[in-house]
DNA sequence: TGACGGTGAGACGAATAGTGTCTTATCGTC
DNA sequence: GACGATAAGACACTATTCGTCTCACCGTCA
């Protein structure tokens, strides 16, 4: 990831909440990023589809890095999942850009964290937290809790409850322990 | 001022907040009104520039006929001076749409404010509060009023000063009696 | 020095989107 | 039933955007 790269991501993060994926265009995102259309067709060749793609990626990376290093030294199953999900869900919360973009244009964003995106969103996440989660599980259970709570991270985001709030870690940690823990029969200690 | 006509400013005023005079289009104001294209074109014939014209004419409609209520009943020049300002600054400094507009298109905005815009601005100020100063002024001086007053508050709106603040009544008054009053030699009483 | 990779500027044709005008059909009102 | 106002959308025209291309420029490194 070059400088330019970064660049130009930023440039396409900040062009998309000022006028929505809808309204940019690459020239927009070009100018924004004091880099010519050239450069920016050698970079992501194959356009707005490839380079929006990329600032998902990007973002999804950024995201799950920030995420490893606030469970880095945890020693417990519990705690892990609870600071994860906490973590997960204030961030999405303090997300200014996904704020506009779910405000402006829902249905794409949406879209992007559900039926298009998830799949992409639990894949990221199993390569950045089942490591992290293999201590206690086999691998196949990791997994599967790790794609579990993705998916509740981010319905209970979208469609808070009045019962549970994943973003509150009192509230995280008895919906885990009641809810997610006993299912995967966690052996006591590491193995 | 039909109810329709109505819809289609506010319809311009929001689709200009979300996206910016350069990104909207007729189509998107037409949608956004829920009006087709043909009677768009048929109440603001000349398209985007005639309707942005009489948005602009329509909001400074607004804003004077605020003021003109918000100053009624004043029996004293220095105080209809001071209410005005004061009024005057506060409503655009509370301007959301405005303030949309000056961060994201600084160039039309400005322009609208200052070389375009300010000749209408006081033609419009002359002709709603005129007649209110011209029980203490001959009609001369107060159109050169009217006139100095609205070049005063847009200056200090636009670029604010450490010294002078036209949103602050004591500040206001300070100013006016200072700056303003004196020059124009009011009569002690109405005439 | 000269080759080289990365870049900006901008030309180009094709594709797409937006504009402004029209016609037609459909309303509700008188 | 005539009327005015409107929505829908066809139409030709223009402007914008796209994606690719070439070329000149600038550092870097051999």
């Amino acid at each position: 990831m070059t400088p330019t790269e970064l660049r130009v991501l930023d440039a396409t993060k900040s062009c998309c909440a000022r006028w929505g994926i809808a309204k940019v265009t690459i020239d927009d995102i070009a100018a924004e990023a004091g880099v010519s259309r050239a450069t920016l067709y050698r970079m992501f060749p194959g356009g707005k589809d490839v380079l929006f793609d990329a600032l998902r990626v990007h973002e999804l990376e950024e995201f799950f890095t920030g995420l490893s290093a606030h469970i880095e030294g945890t020693h417990e199953l519990e705690e892990l999942l609870v600071r994860t999900v906490v973590y997960a869900t204030t961030e999405l919360r303090a997300d200014e850009h996904l704020a506009v973009m779910l405000a402006s244009e829902p249905g794409d964003t949406l879209s992007n964290l559900t039926v298009q995106g998830l799949p992409r969103i639990i894949r990221m996440a199993s390569l950045f937290l089942s490591g992290k989660v293999e201590p206690y599980l086999d691998r196949a259970h990791a997994q599967r809790l790790v794609e579990l709570l993705a998916r509740l991270v981010i319905s209970y985001f979208l469609a808070p409850s009045e019962h549970v709030d994943l973003g509150d870690e009192a509230s995280a940690r008895a919906f885990i322990t009641t809810h997610v823990l006993p299912t995967f029969a966690p052996p006591a200690v590491p193995y």
